[in-house]
DNA sequence: CGCGTGATTGAAACCCTTCAAGTTTAGTGG
DNA sequence: CCACTAAACTTGAAGGGTTTCAATCACGCG
């Protein structure tokens, strides 16, 4: 059966290093409806699926629940929230069918003795971004998009004419400028 | 001015590593409107903003746009599917504002001596994955979303409840079911 | 000053949600 | 293996948010 460790083979990774993190990382059998990881959590441990099924989702202040991914075997899945920033979950994670899984400590996904750290870096705040980005699309009212993109990128609303920020935030032009008039308002 | 190269000082990189990052990274001055990528191009770069502001998009069949990111000084953009898969591009970049920027080849960005590289390449695709996961969130019909997600993933749709898949695509179950039965009736 | 682009406002249409009821399927215990 | 129950799926009606289309307004620039 396949094993995180297995995206290493082939590389010129050290034996040694190899062996670390071995250490590092625990297999685990988990329940269908086992709940891995919940929002507000701050466990920085991403999980590897042998076999079985996963997923991670959001719940809204409706009580809706939102998937962000499904993880089969061979897949990855977690917060990676918690791995760059050191956040609270934003996700649940939890088991759809019996799983065997793998427990990887965050040191293991991010490993600041590579000359790659950087890139890998750089990469994970995109993520981080794009995971963000689609819990909102799902899970938030166009105002409540509206208000984040303004908190977020302030430098940019003063650059760009709104029907771009409406384009960017997957609404037409007149449906921001409805919601910017509403709140106006009060 | 700040320069793509910048990600690398600091980092154990050799003398002889950045003199040749360099060699292959070129400057430019782009006007306001001026398109640098178009949809189904091939060209695979990145573009590093020292100044200015750059946005890429997808255009639907309507007609319409659909921003996926903003990118102002400091940042990269490009459409991560050029790197990853040879594939065209999904993607319009153009500049918003007069800009300079730094046109970087795709083997800048994933540079194969590196011991990271798994790492990195790993994030590439997850990050292909969630681009495409907004493009179609923004651009695509419920049906056309049901349709990809089918394709895109065929085992997991005989392994999860239907309201799951609702709840991926962003829909409640009864949407779901609903386009399901129109489908079933063509 | 006039033109073009962007922003606003209104009305009608559309898609999806919400709520509710009914039907099918799957799992469990007798 | 059947009976029962819970969960999932379907279907319908009403409501809400967004789109579409059109008209008007505001503003910067030639």
């Amino acid at each position: 059966m396949k094993s995180f460790l297995d995206n290493f083979t082939g590389s010129n990774i050290t034996p040694e290093a190899l062996r670390e993190l071995k250490s590092k990382i625990k297999t685990k059998r988990v329940e269908k409806g086992e709940v891995l990881l919940r929002k507000g959590e701050k466990s920085s441990s991403g999980y590897f699926v042998k076999s079985g099924l996963l997923r991670s989702y959001t719940v809204d202040e409706k009580g809706k629940e939102h998937i962000f991914m499904f993880a089969p075997e061979g897949w990855v899945i977690g917060d990676i929230g918690l791995q760059i920033a050191e956040k609270e979950s934003d996700l649940f994670v939890d088991a759809i069918e019996q799983s065997e899984i793998e427990v990887i400590r965050s040191d293991v996904f991010l490993r600041t003795d590579l000359p790659g750290e950087v890139a890998i870096t750089k990469r994970d705040r995109r993520i981080y971004v794009l995971q963000k980005r689609i819990i909102m699309l799902m899970s938030a009212s166009l105002q409540d998009r509206y208000l984040d993109f303004i908190d977020t990128y302030p430098d940019i609303v003063q650059r760009v004419p709104q029907k771009m920020i409406a384009s960017y935030l997957g609404v037409t032009p007149e449906a921001l400028s409805k919601i910017r008039g509403d709140m106006a308002k009060k």
